[in-house]
DNA sequence: AAAAAAAGTGTGTGCGCACACACTTTTATG
DNA sequence: CATAAAAGTGTGTGCGCACACACTTTTTTT
C-alpha cells in the first residue's frame, strides 16, 4: 500500500529484455533500434508508467543556463522594483540546482544611457535568455533586435513592447487595469466630482503606455455615460521627487478646487496622498502597486484603492517560463497577463505576508 | 565572464587539503573531525561559497515522502474543490522527483462517515504528512489526535481548527473576509437597503465558522454605524441543491421584499444570482470563490463581487510547506493567511488564466 | 565470396552527494 | 609499556540518467 516504487530505466530495461542503452535510444529517439525492440520498450514504458527522473537527468547533463535580468535598480528598500527582484530571486534559488544562473543588470529608471550600457554588457555575456523591463521604447527595440540576431530568447515583464517578438510578455493588461481604476475611483466619489489623472514621467518614452492608461480610465466613464458628470483633467509631472510633485500639485489645486478624486498612474500615489494629508484635502486616491509607502497610506485612509499587478509573480513566472523553455522546450503563451489585485485597507496584510513568509524559507535553505 | 562554476564538495576538499569524507562530516556535523581541519573546511566552504546540490543530495538519499490529502471530492468539473486539488497536483508534479508522493483520500462534503472512513485509511497508510480540510469539527479532532500520537504532521487548508495543533494553517482569515464582503456589498447598495445573509449547510458542523463569518460581516456595518440603516437578516438553507435553495429563497422573498443585497457564505452564490435573474429581481450579490458558475454570473452582472481565497495557492503552498519541512526541516509559520482577492467582472479573466496557463505546462512535462 | 558499411545492442563512466567501511593515528587504560 | 579504545581520515559504491564507445550481427558493395 502506498509503496509507489520509483521506476527507473533499469526497471524498464528488465521488463523489456533489453539494456538501458536501448531504453535511452528509444526515449531520446536517437541511434539505431530495431522496430521490434522499440515497440517492446514503448510498451514497457507505458505499462510501468515510467517517467524519467528530472533530477538525475539534470545531474547527468550538467548543463548550465544563464539568464540576464535587465531591470531598473532599486534606489531605496521599499521601492517598487524590489518586489519583482524578489520574485526573480526566489525562482532563481529554486532552479539554481537545475543549472539556472541569474545575473542582474540594473539600469537607472531615469537614464536611458544606463539601459543601453547594461544592454551592451548583456550582449557581451551572451546568456541563454534575457528577462527585461522594456521601459525605454527605442532603446529596447534596438536591444531586442540584437538579441534576435544572436537567437537569444527574451521575456518582457512589467511592460509590453508591441511587436517586440518576445518569447512571452508577463505583466498587466494596462488598459484594463486603468479601466478598473476608473471603476474603483467612481465607486467612492460623490456625484458631480471632478477627477484628476496624475502622471509622473521624465521624458516621452512611456507616452504610448500612458496613452493606453488614460484611454482605459476614460473608457469606464464613457461606458457608464459619466463623461459629463465626471470631468477628467490630466496633470503630468516630469519628476517623482516630493518637492517637485508637491509644487506641481499646488499649482494645479489652487486653480482647480472641485477635484474630488485622483488616479495616479505610477507607484507614487503615496506622494499625492501625503500632499492631501498635509493640506487637509478630502480627496480620494487610486493608484498602482503595493509598495510600503502605499500600504501605509492605505492604512491611514489617504489612499482608497491600490491596484497591484502581481510584481512578485511577474519575476517568478519569468524565470519559470525560461526554465521550462530551456529544459522542456516548452513554448510559453505569448501573453501572460497577471491578476490585477484590488488592494484595500482590509486585505492588504495578506498580500504582503503571504509571499514574504515563504521567501525567508527559500533564502535560508540556499545560503 | 559569467562562468559561475559549479562548486562541489570535491572542490572544497581540494581547497582544504582533505578528502570528501571530511567535508561530509563537517557539513552534517557527524563523525569525528579534528578542530584544525574542521576550521579549514568551514573556511573553504565560505571562500568558495559552496552550496550542496539539492538534486544530487536527493538522488543519493533516495528517500520518499508520502503525503495524504484528505479533502472533499469534486462532484462535478467546475466544483470548488477542483481548484485546491489542481494546486496540489501542480506542486506534487513539481516535487515528484524529490520523492514527494501525494495520495488523495476524497470524502463527501455532506457525509461525515466518508470522512471518518478515509481518515482511517490514512492512518493505515501511515504517511509522512497529511493535508486536510477539517470541515467536520468533531471528526477532525478525533483524527488529528490520532495523527499526533503517530507523530504525523498535518496541515489544515481552507478552514482552521482552533487549537488543532497543526503544523500550519493555510487559508483565509474568515472573519476578515466577511468584513470585506460587508464593505463591498455596502458600496453597491442604495441607502436604506435591507441585507440578507444566505448560508447553505447540512448540519451544525460549521456552526462556529458560520458564526465568525456573520460576526465579521456585521462588524463592518457596526463600525460604520450602519446597523439601523442596513438591517441584516439571515437565511440558512440545509442544502445546496437548486430546487431546495430556490424554494427557500421564495419562501423568504415573498415575506421580505425590501432586501437589496445578499451575501452568500459559500461558493454557491451563482444559485442565488440565477434565482434573481429568473425572477427579475434587482438585488446585489457578494459571494465566495471563483468557480466557473460564479465567473459566469459575474460576467452577466448577477454577482457584483466574488471574494476568492486563493484556493489554488492553498493546495500548492500546502505541499510546498510539507516539502520544506521534510527536506529542510523548516518549521513553517503556524498561520499562513492567503490573500483575499476581490474579483469583479473586469479582472476575473486574469485570475482564471494565470494559473491555468502554467498548469498545462507542468502536466505535459510530467505525463 | 570476401570486405566494407550499416544496423543493432550492451557496457562503462561520470554527474554531486551520502554513507558504509577500512584504515591510521592518537589517547586512555591497566 | 603494551594494548584496548577512541579519534581522525580516506576510499569506494550507488542513486538514475546521458553519452561515448566497444562489440556483434546483418546488409550492402565489389
Amino acid at each position: 500500500m502506498g509503496k509507489t516504487k520509483k521506476i527507473t530505466i533499469q526497471d524498464v530495461a528488465r521488463h523489456a529484455n533489453v539494456s538501458v542503452g536501448t531504453i535511452d535510444r528509444v526515449i531520446h529517439n536517437r541511434g539505431k533500434v530495431s522496430p521490434a525492440k522499440r515497440e517492446k520498450v514503448e510498451e514497457a514504458i507505458k505499462e510501468l508508467n515510467f517517467n524519467p527522473n528530472l533530477l538525475a537527468r539534470t545531474l547527468a547533463l550538467g548543463n548550465r543556463f544563464t539568464i540576464c535580468a535587465l531591470i531598473p535598480s532599486t534606489p531605496y528598500p521599499g521601492h517598487y522594483w524590489s518586489i519583482p527582484t524578489q520574485g526573480i530571486d526566489v525562482a532563481a534559488a529554486q532552479f539554481n540546482d537545475y543549472g539556472i544562473v541569474v545575473e542582474y543588470y540594473y539600469y537607472d529608471l531615469f537614464d536611458e544611457t544606463s539601459f543601453v550600457k547594461q544592454a551592451g554588457n548583456i550582449l557581451n555575456a551572451s546568456p541563454h535568455g534575457v528577462i527585461m523591463a522594456p521601459l525605454f521604447l527605442q532603446e529596447s527595440k534596438t536591444f531586442t533586435e540584437k538579441l534576435k540576431k544572436k537567437k537569444i530568447p527574451y521575456i518582457f515583464i512589467d511592460a509590453d513592447l508591441p511587436g517586440g517578438n518576445s518569447l512571452s510578455y508577463i505583466g498587466p493588461d494596462v488598459k484594463r487595469s486603468a479601466f478598473i481604476a476608473g471603476k474603483l475611483l467612481n465607486s467612492v466619489l460623490p456625484e458631480n466630482s471632478e477627477i484628476l489623472i496624475v502622471n509622473m514621467v521624465k521624458g516621452f518614452e512611456n507616452a504610448a503606455a500612458l496613452r493606453r492608461i488614460e484611454d482605459g480610465f476614460r473608457e469606464y466613464f464613457q461606458n457608464k455615460g459619466l463623461e459629463k458628470e465626471r470631468p477628467i483633467q490630466v496633470l503630468t509631472i516630469s519628476s517623482t521627487h516630493k518637492e517637485t510633485v508637491f509644487r506641481e500639485l499646488t499649482k494645479f489645486y489652487i486653480r482647480n478646487s472641485s477635484v474630488k478624486g485622483v488616479f495616479v498612474t505610477n507607484s507614487k500615489s503615496f506622494l499625492v496622498s501625503e500632499y492631501h494629508r498635509q493640506h487637509e484635502l478630502d480627496i480620494r486616491v487610486v493608484g498602482y502597486d503595493l509598495v510600503e509607502d502605499n500600504a501605509h497610506h492605505l492604512k491611514t485612509g489617504g489612499i482608497d484603492f491600490i491596484i497591484s499587478q502581481g510584481p512578485f509573480q511577474q519575476g517568478k513566472r519569468a524565470i519559470q517560463t525560461l526554465f521550462d523553455y530551456f529544459v522542456f522546450k516548452k513554448e510559453p503563451e505569448k501573453i501572460q497577463h497577471v491578476p490585477l489585485d484590488i488592494i484595500i485597507y482590509e486585505n492588504l496584510d495578506f498580500y504582503i505576508s503571504f509571499n514574504r513568509l515563504f521567501m525567508n524559507e527559500t533564502k535560508d535553505t540556499i545560503t
